[in-house]
DNA sequence: TAGATTGTTAATCGATTAACAATC
DNA sequence: TAGATTGTTAATCGATTAACAATC
């Protein structure tokens, strides 16, 4: 283990890698070597002993990965062995498609536990066990909360105001699901869900001229 | 403008640029040089202008892009100047969700014509006047429809069998929000709109130990 | 014309992969 | 011990950035 600045790109695989993990523990695999990962993964064995080394000496020369040891050192390493409180913004259909999807409660520690909206109509009403609360209400919420990430779930127009009054709170990230494209501080991380962006990236992959028959 | 083989960083780019075209056209801009874009972006001018050059001569010597003719010319690229269409299977919250947010029909063509779920009770019922079909139907539905990208918004278990109908009925890409990594023949294209992985890896960049009295 | 900005080549930077000594 | 696999250094590959001639 050394300490290095770590990549974005070694960052952005650790997930995938807590995924397959705990898809194998699932299996009751005990033991697995970088070169099944890499097989499983699509990646470079090499590549994965180097992202993992970054972080510690995780594995056994010889043997591999302790599977359950390692999705520990992972959980430690994204900070998912302490609870993280979000907040988020937008309740509309994929709004409560997040609030409804706990799974990523289930095996992390991110848990929406406020719910805010513009909407007048939409204030007072129930989500999950949650309060919609009226965007008024945001900044002391997250300050009584120790709410650290924020999720954006508006129309693409309000996205930069939501932004900015979550900033405003002390946020430290924000997950924006609008595409728009956010300003804020440096030390403001936002990292973008906006799957228009992989939909219309994947149509540059299609074959041209289809022929259709129309 | 030279044929090289394009980078996945480049092509992911592109809707970037485009949603900030569109949003720049929506405000009459009629020019706009590669520094403002990069500014406005985050990036470099170079490399926005070689992004670009890849696909053609776009710019003017010493004026820029003009928006709207920039705005033409990647969507061709992306080929959102042609219909595509588009089944999805999972109805839930995120599949309601994406059926409903027509924002990605708005300014490009990809539209969902087809909408499956595997549950007996779901099939039937309407969706944005879409009749949600039994998985048995979805191959003959995909080859009448032309449907060319499928998205997967099913549990992660059922995530690769529905991956593999995909597969077998001839879609050309698919978008999966499931988080699970899927297998599929490598001349399908697979982009992963899983959430879970934005929000696990912004969770690293979060400051440590922040002291929470509880 | 003078100023601005492109398209592109060359230089730099960073990330991936190969290779291998260390060792379980 | 022999075989396997790590952690890590060095080599390669690719992507980003700087620089500038071309030209609007």
């Amino acid at each position: 283990m050394k300490q290095e600045k770590i990549s974005e790109a070694v960052v952005r695989r650790l997930p995938t890698y807590l995924q397959l993990l705990h898809e194998l523990d699932r299996r009751d695999v005990e033991t697995v070597s970088s070169q099944e990962l890499g097989d499983l993964l699509g990646l470079n064995p090499a590549q994965i002993r180097k992202d993992l080394a970054y972080f510690g000496d995780f594995g056994r020369k010889g043997v591999g990965y302790d599977v359950q040891n390692l999705i520990g050192n992972i959980r430690n390493i994204l900070k998912l062995n302490q609870t993280i409180n979000v907040a988020l913004v937008g309740t509309g259909n994929l709004g409560h498609a997040l609030c409804n999807y706990n799974k990523y409660s289930r095996d992390n520690n991110l848990k929406i536990v406020a719910v805010f909206d513009q909407h007048p109509n939409k204030i007072g009403t129930q989500i999950n066990n949650l309060t919609v609360q009226p965007m008024s209400e945001l900044k002391q919420t997250v300050e009584e909360q120790y709410i650290r990430i924020g999720i954006i779930t508006v129309p693409d127009d309000a996205a930069q105001s939501v932004a900015n009054q979550f900033v405003e709170a002390g946020i430290e990230g924000i997950l924006n699901f609008a595409p728009a494209v956010l300003k804020v501080p440096d030390e403001i991380r936002v990292h973008y869900a906006d799957f228009t962006r992989e939909l219309l990236s994947l149509a540059f992959y299609l074959e041209n001229e289809r022929s259709k028959t129309e």
